[in-house]
DNA sequence: TGTCCACTGGAAGGGAGGGCTT
DNA sequence: AAGCCCTCCCTTCCAGTGGACA
């Protein structure tokens, strides 16, 4: 066997990080430290499904990164534990971000529920009512509880939702053997605001609060990842501290505390060192930082690029503030040197809401008087940036046609 | 004090594209 | 093949509005 160019780089890997795995968000380890109070609470509620009584439905709010899905995962394996056979409760997992829509989402549901391959629902082309129908009518082939959770439960609510929770919350009226009965999560406390009343009260029966985890906390929690996957002594003394009080600051956001240590010690590695440092956390920080933006710029519809740009190219011009109206005549330009469709005004208003949500740009509402009322634009990111990223074959002509010297930049 | 601008925000609907059903 | 259905992206329509200016 001759040298492989991927030699040296793996003798160079793996020497910090033991178990690579523990650090990923997505592993769920086999104890929720600081999270004992909701696992107890969420457990005496869900209990009754034990004995195929039906148990409250239940609401669950917390900021990102304080363990609701980790929680609501445990308690699946646990539940399954008690009951192997799955003879008086089936828990069901949806993650609604994924897939967002009311059809989507009672495809997933129902594939959990339907084992027979013969009677599965399409994944699309049923009107809603048969899959209502078809779901309730294998639901009630069995006789027991189906405790269906729902993650990130906000994300349907804009997507018209209601039919589907009115479906979900009144759909024990419909069954006769078997009993349904929801955990929704959201990291919206205001997702309630929206719902019918009749469909609030019946969401949120129970309601728990994930708190976010304080900076010891967080520590706690990261020495524990840490003794798991790394080699004893890698670790400098102040890099946990300095992870953890990094997140604490945000949201007491585990999640972002446990990227934080994974993605330095990725660079420590990388860079051949020995001991993993606080200037790996930072350099980690602004990689984390960096490549989430990239990514969401990256990953946008050439439509919302083309608004994003013409933002761009309004802001070269320092002295004015930018507004809608001037980014839709740049942008019809932009559209028509590219040869590409033109939005009506009000699509594009929209994209611009919708890098606005996206924190790209800064766009308020702000009346300028006689000048009329409309939104006032700052980019949230370094402008260059954007223009390295967005710059693929869709803009080679723009670019070469609007300056050379911006292309100098990149 | 009222006017009036340049939109905003919400709703409704079209139509293309996915696919099922008969 | 014709008729449905759902979703996504988009257009059309319209009432509503904060505040500079007359």
């Amino acid at each position: 066997m001759g040298e492989s160019i991927f030699d040296r780089s793996i003798n160079k890997r793996n020497t910090l990080i033991k178990n690579r795995n523990i650090l990923q968000t997505t592993y769920i380890p086999d104890q929720l430290p600081h999270r004992e109070n909701e696992i107890n609470n969420i457990v005496e509620i869900i209990t009754p499904s034990l004995n195929k009584d039906k148990p409250s439905n239940i609401l669950i709010t917390g900021k990102t990164g304080t363990g609701k899905t980790a929680v609501l995962n445990y308690i699946g394996k646990e539940l399954l534990k008690a009951d192997p056979k799955e003879e008086n409760c089936s828990y069901i997992y949806v993650n609604c971000e994924i897939v967002d829509n009311p059809y989507g989402i009672l495809y997933n549901i129902s594939n959990q529920v339907i084992k027979d391959q013969n009677s599965k629902i399409p994944f699309t082309g049923w009107s809603l009512d048969r899959v209502y129908e078809t779901i309730a009518f294998h639901l009630d082939r069995e006789d027991k509880v189906f405790i269906i959770v729902l993650d990130e439960i906000d994300r349907i609510l804009h997507k018209n939702g209601d039919d589907i929770f009115y479906f979900l919350t009144t759909i024990n009226e419909i069954l006769k053997k078997s009993k349904v009965s929801i955990i929704g999560i959201t990291n919206n406390t205001k997702f309630t605001e929206f719902l019918t009343p009749k469909i609030k009260s019946r969401l949120g029966e129970e309601k728990v609060v994930f708190p976010p985890y304080n900076p010891e906390q967080l520590q706690d929690i990261l020495r524990r990842r840490a003794e798991m996957a790394f080699e004893p002594g890698i670790l400098d003394e102040g890099v946990i501290p300095h992870c953890a009080a990094i997140s604490a600051q945000v949201s007491g956001d585990a999640r972002k505390a446990l990227d934080l240590l994974r993605v330095a010690a990725d660079i420590a590695e990388r860079n051949g060192d020995n001991v993993i440092t606080d200037a790996h956390v930072i350099s980690a920080r602004n990689k984390i930082e960096l490549d989430a933006v990239i990514e969401v710029i990256k990953t946008l519809p050439s439509q919302s690029k083309i608004v994003l740009m013409s933002i761009i190219k309004n802001h070269e011009d320092k002295t004015k503030t930018v507004i809608t109206g001037d980014v839709y005549a740049v942008y019809r330009e932009i559209c028509t040197i590219l040869s590409c469709v033109v939005l009506k005004e009000k699509r594009v208003a929209d994209l611009i809401s919708e890098l606005d949500m996206l924190g790209i740009i800064h766009a308020r509402v702000k009346s300028f008087g006689r000048n009329g009322r409309t939104r006032e634009i700052e980019l949230n990111i370094n402008k260059d940036i954007i223009e390295f990223v967005i710059k693929d074959e869709l803009f080679e002509p723009m670019l070469n046609h609007k300056s050379s010297k911006q292309m100098t930049l990149m």
